[in-house]
DNA sequence: TTCCATTGCTACTATTATCATAGCAACACG
DNA sequence: CGTGTTGCTATGATAATAGTAGCAATGGAA
């Protein structure tokens, strides 16, 4: 029962359990993952620029979620610079785009 | 580290710049709490099976993630034990649903 | 050429969040 | 009574993140 050492080179917690939404569940619930999706949503940024939009958060995890991002297809660096959705990550984040509207009405 | 159940003590990252997509995305960028909200998409669960459900999480986090979304409005403790989502959970929860097909897609 | 600004990216330590385990009090059943 | 649940907490160890500084490479001007 107890749950294996995690053979890990870069693993995703729940992606030895096959379950490709559970991969996905934890990848997006790293910090900045979801922020990072929603401040490309537009055009792409510099990696500063990105940076200013997600309230000067550490350099460190910013760089960390950018890779992360990237292997798994939702982010490409263009060879101009600056970091944007792919066609892939342009589909998710479709999915985090109605977050917008419900966070209005909960307010909170 | 004394955690209460102080609203001010949680504070949601990026609900002090007034956009309620900010505080969402904390919220949700935060461990378990996809997680969480995709568990309890069907019928409530106690807070041991909901732990068995997120692969035996430990439940410090469990626990504050509940509490947190106890707090959000998304989650609730019905009186005869259990946990379950609230009408505007369901909402939130609906839009978490969609990733799944997504995911199965996504494959990696 | 040199100077300077910007790019993506990394090193480093301090702080925070999370893990993992054990255990509590309250309640229900027999 | 004992036994098994429930929700929930204490604790020390570990991993993730914050915060600051800085690097090599590139691309303009001057």
């Amino acid at each position: 029962m107890a749950k294996q050492a995690d053979s890990k080179t870069h693993s995703v917690r729940g992606s030895r359990t096959g379950r490709p939404i559970m991969a996905l569940l934890d990848l997006l619930g790293r910090r900045w993952s979801l922020r990072i999706l929603w401040e490309l949503r537009g055009e792409p940024l510099t990696s500063r620029a990105l940076r200013t939009a997600c309230d000067e958060a550490s350099p460190t995890v910013l760089q960390a979620r950018l890779t992360e991002l990237r292997e798994a297809g939702f982010v490409e660096l263009g060879e101009s610079g600056g970091y944007g959705l792919t066609p892939l990550g342009r589909d998710l984040c479709e999915m985090v785009m109605p977050l917008h509207r419900f966070a209005e009405r909960w307010k909170r």
